[in-house]
DNA sequence: CACATATTTCACTTTACAGTTATATGATCT
DNA sequence: AGATCATATAACTGTAAAGTGAAATATGTG
């Protein structure tokens, strides 16, 4: 899975949010959390986890029974180059077009 | 459908693309490019460009019997915001902890 | 070693979505 | 009006993903 479809869940998306704001977090923490933010079970987050690892957005170490996640910020990079880069496009096409526009207003 | 949902199929996110690219382009004419470009058939595109206007990624005009289809950059720049908000706080807290690492490194 | 804790994986069910063909809608042309 | 072109919708199918409870795996503790 890509990562755009990796943050297409809105659980996977609160997940990276709460690792970008908390800077890291144990399964468990995230298991309990989604459970009240969402109300699903926690095999479910797991597999989340799953997703979220093979998508290389976040990375996980072994601490005793623990894995901790930290996320990674490189595929975020990527997201946001690619939104910019469309949109910023797009803007200036749009932006010659209004100029356009109100130069045809002058001279009517 | 949220706009990442939208822009999560490899699909729509050609066309959000080609719109980006040219301007703007013609039902058909997506549907005729999407054709040769993943082989699927031309409700397929008409379906897709239904799930990019309800995202409010697209706008379409009626032009006799053809819909223009223009790229709307609004949405694509929440993505873009969303993302580098993620990428920058964990990196900043990233940055900080390459500092505190160093600093150790310096007076062990 | 037995037991508790933390997390993942398994087997299964349900739901959502992309795709297809066939049909409907609406505008243009002769 | 009838034919045709452009696009959307309907009805259906196959597949994948998200959820669940139960079991497996691995680590720490009395």
């Amino acid at each position: 899975m890509d990562t755009f479809q990796a943050v297409a869940d809105p659980v996977r998306r609160w997940i990276v949010e709460r690792l970008a704001a908390g800077g890291e977090a144990t399964a468990g923490d995230l298991a309990q959390l989604t459970r009240t933010e969402f109300g699903i079970s926690q095999p479910a987050t797991s597999k989340h986890l799953k997703v979220l690892r093979e998508a290389g957005l976040v990375t996980s170490t072994v601490s005793a029974q623990r894995r901790i996640y930290r996320l990674d910020p490189r595929p975020l990079a990527d997201i946001a180059d690619w939104a910019t880069r469309q949109h910023q496009y797009w803007n200036t096409k749009l932006d010659a077009l209004t100029q356009h526009l109100s130069t045809l207003k002058e001279k009517p």
